[in-house]
DNA sequence: CAGAGTTATGAACGATGTTCAGTGCGCTGC
DNA sequence: GCAGCGCACTGAACATCGTTCATAACTCTG
């Protein structure tokens, strides 16, 4: 148990390490208290007493709460995207726009069934807000990218018609307006629907955007501003 | 100007007048604050100063900081509906499905116009969270429900095939809908979209979904679960 | 093993919402 | 008109935050 007992470890290595490991038991403990009593819960103190090490601690490894409270919402991003499934769907592309549809209602589908199994950590990662002024870091802003590309790929199946820059623009859209009833429809506050009630609305609205999207790639959008 | 020059001022009269012109001095200063530097920027403090009063003399007039914000909200819910315009057009019903998604799409636009018009405003509407176990006042779900029915009167018109309480649960997710994508749209954090690009992917959408939603009046959904 | 340098500690600071004993004012009864 | 009473307002005090920093403890070097 002596303290250099590997060889190679130089000592800024082993201080590394340490930092490392404070680090991720703050990390857990954040992690903890967002998924069990929210956002709010986050208090400096509760967080040094659970990590085992004084509230000093946590500003050596962490710029403010907020880090870390960005830090929670990264791992909570990678679990949703781990729930998604693999990336690539093993039989390659999407034929046809039946099949686009149905991969958007599925896409949906998970969004809503990973709120509702992690409801307090889904609901940090849209009520978090960054001190004014200051942007999201861009690892964040990226993996955001990552899981609307998976949108995108339905969606130029949907409209092979759109070119690039507008399909982009169209998932995240597409992506808002499931967020918006996913995220109002949990709210205790606001509707408070049941999930399966909830699925259903979801799968309607989705079908019908899906349905209407293929209705204007024949250019009849007479909305041309 | 003495003090009981007007008969039949009971003295209990003039201290709910008191009462009434501290309750809306406060309202005031956090309708402005709220409106100039957001929800977060409500402290008891300024609001004592910019209201000249006493920071206790709040807690005569409001239960907590959380009802004065409530207040607020409700003035914004009640300007928003102002914007709207007369809840009945002059020209009665809607007449066929081509109106009822335009009048959908009149709604969506005006919705984003006043949330681009009002952002903070807009924003403490859904930023701002009772404490837990609190339920929302029953005049605030009222004037919530208020809204929504400007909604289901479209949808009825779009889709007269549905039974009244899918109504309702359509027009409350049509909204979600829409509210996602206004929210996220113009989350400075997350997509920060030009309010004009804005404008046009929120017409695609509603479109898509009136027109997605009145081909469902066959009842080809295959998926009945 | 002594000393230098580094890291963790937790009391202290400033700001927050909320409370409450004290104060002043207005109304009431003479 | 005035004494006395009761209520409402005052603002200092309290509890609880996030964050900092002088100091203590520890680690590595020579």
């Amino acid at each position: 148990m002596s303290v250099g007992d590997r060889p190679g470890n130089a000592p800024e290595d082993r201080r590394e390490e340490r930092r490392a490991a404070l680090r991720e038991a703050l990390l857990a403990a954040a992690e903890r208290t967002i998924a069990a009593q929210g956002l709010a819960a986050l208090r400096a103190r509760d967080l040094a007493r659970e990590a085992g090490c004084a509230v000093g601690a946590i500003y050596t490894v962490f710029p403010d709460l907020d880090a870390l409270a960005l830090a929670v919402n990264l791992r909570t991003l990678n679990l949703f995207d781990a729930a998604l499934g693999p990336a690539e769907r093993p039989d390659g592309a999407i034929d046809g726009p039946a099949a686009a549809a149905d991969e958007l209602v599925r896409l949906g589908l998970a969004y809503l069934a990973f709120a509702g199994a992690h409801p307090l950590r889904w609901d940090a990662l849209f009520r978090h807000r960054p001190p004014p002024g200051q942007r999201a870091p861009d690892w964040y802003v990226a993996e955001q990218a990552r899981l609307f590309s998976r949108i995108e790929r339905p969606l130029a199946a949907l409209r092979p018609d759109l070119p690039e820059p507008e399909c982009r623009l169209l998932a995240r859209s597409l992506f808002s307006a499931t967020h918006g009833i996913v995220a109002l429809g949990l709210d205790e506050q606001r509707m408070a629907l049941p999930v399966a009630t909830l699925r259903v609305q979801l799968e309607i609205l989705v079908r019908a955007m899906a349905t209407g999207l293929t209705a204007q790639v024949s250019g009849d959008c007479r909305s041309g501003t």
